[in-house]
DNA sequence: TTGTACGCGTTATCAC
DNA sequence: GTGATAACGCGTACAA
């Protein structure tokens, strides 16, 4: 393992002005820092960043728990989060949760024990309170993306409440009157059903709690569609997330039926098939989370008096299926 | 920041007997080894990983770098290698290139710079010898996942080459003569075209270079593909990879045409549009995965003599676009 | 402008 | 069973 020191000996200088050069700091005369440089890169040096790490007792990292690795949303939104961290000097390291509080807790704890200075995440569940707090008597900024699950630390949120909102709204405008919401089991999520529910009072339509169903997310729930649109004859569907539009397509198909659809998550197959979603607005979300994030960082305050509650409107995009 | 030191003091006992105890190593009494994670818990201790790795050498990680963090079969592979790595005591640290070569270098970096155990990537281009160089100087095993760019080290690929092979094979079959390859234009990757020749050949049927058109990833080739179905007049179509079927979909929407279809990379709404397709064999990628680099890293040795090239046969499904 | 010396948090060695 | 101590590689007062 070639080290500074190698370097500094091969140079015939001390560690300490190697270390100067080569992190472009301090003094040092520009004959020997361009040498120092030439040696480092002829041996091959890079340097130990756990030992500056540790030194200095942090890292420039920022650490994201990502809940779910195939929400291509999630990934959207994390590409975009690395481009615009590295713009101000911050390396992202993830982790992910695979919706499992348990594997959160291992994210969160080797986060911590790698001295990032902020940590981003998608909570699983409130289980974690010790973590939580532990990152807070650190200083460490935290912010709860996608939900909301420890009431005294901040988070953004996309407001699917007023999704709903919109998509029953826009299904009511067009004379549908049995509108069924197919809606995730997602605690510590904005709730769909309540702007469903609210949209329907607004045109004064009795709203029928058998067409409120939800279920977990994960698995092909393609069955069950088919028979709650067999038996509750829906007029129109809801479906809060594109795996649960992709089993109501198939459920429709297997009974021959095709009713006018609202799916959440605008993805390039939806647009296809012309189908009207509810489209996520990814770059307000990564562009307040950055803020949220390096406001803190700057401020040396990992929280201020109020934890704040930020919902993001997602948008309807109206397509062929619905007109 | 409280470490061990604390709670050593806070217990009356050494620092190596609060090391001892915490690690569950070494000797340490019954009575002290509680004490001392129970205090550890109350004071919210968390090792710093970054002086373990240092003091180490090593860090039980595995770096991996992905070139595109939308792909979703990458984030399948991903998903089963992270849950695979741990059950054998690794961590896996995600880092993304972003199809860039620099921004490749920058996570290698960082990578070695982490003291990581192995590294597995998908290489953009052959341009970062010199890291690939440090790393074999190191013993770190290293493996290139999809792609190939440096004959020195291990690979494992799936063999898209075969997959063209098997939906042109499929398609003569059906006696269309005129197959359109839309094929991607990527550097290091089993080569599509040779397979569609050798089926075509197989068949006696005359190879037309026009047919195979090759296009960067990234952006939208829609308006392309329309120029090119209306003027060639193919009687069928290969995508390598499903934007481009996506694409091509598009383009015979708008021209009014419906060739039979055939699509690289299995997704559910390609099973929903009864698309044929090329199926990438996710488990068979990260078991092989995992073997190549746990068999490296159990012998402690970070190569054999010869490189090993793995070529893995994805599955051809067919579904009523093509029958 | 450069070098010496110490400490960051942890663990392995060895003496007790 | 337990504890003192030297390292790991690096950065930085402080001295020169």
């Amino acid at each position: 393992m070639i080290n500074i020191k190698d370097i500094a000996k091969a140079c015939n200088v001390s560690v300490a002005t190697a270390s100067r050069a080569l992190r472009n700091t301090g003094y040092v005369s520009k004959e020997k820092r361009d040498l120092i440089h030439r040696v480092a890169k002829e041996h091959g040096y890079i340097v130990d960043s756990n030992a500056q790490n540790l030194k200095n007792g942090k890292s420039n990292t920022i650490g994201i728990i990502v809940s779910d690795i195939k929400n291509f949303f999630y990934n959207m939104v994390l590409e975009n989060l690395i481009v615009e961290f590295k713009r101000f000097g911050y390396r992202v390291i993830i982790s992910y949760s695979f919706e499992n509080s348990l594997t959160e807790r291992d994210c969160f704890q080797f986060l911590l024990s790698s001295k990032v200075d902020a940590i981003i995440f998608t909570p699983i569940s409130n289980t974690n309170q010790d973590l939580v707090d532990i990152s807070q008597k650190r200083d460490i900024p935290l912010l709860q993306l996608f939900r909301s699950a420890y009431p005294e630390i901040d988070s953004i949120c996309v407001d699917d409440g007023y999704g709903a909102y919109l998509a029953t709204k826009h299904l009511v405008a067009h004379s549908y009157r049995r509108i069924m919401l197919v809606s995730v089991k997602l605690p510590f999520t904005p709730n769909r059903s309540k702007g469903y529910k609210r949209a329907l009072e607004e045109a004064d339509i009795q709203v029928n709690e058998d067409l409120i169903q939800r279920f977990e997310i994960g698995n092909s729930i393609e069955a069950k569609l088919t028979e709650l649109i067999d038996r509750l004859k829906p007029d129109a569907i809801i479906a809060g997330t594109n795996t649960f539009g992709l089993n109501a397509i198939e459920a429709m198909n297997s009974l021959g039926v095709n009713l006018p659809l609202v799916v959440f998550d605008n993805l390039d197959w939806l647009k296809l098939l012309g189908i009207t979603t509810i489209a996520q607005p990814i770059k307000q979300i990564y562009e307040q989370t950055v803020e949220n994030i390096m406001t803190k960082l700057e401020s040396g305050k990992s929280s201020f008096e109020e934890a704040v509650n930020i919902k993001i409107k997602p948008e309807l995009i109206v397509r062929r299926s619905t007109d």
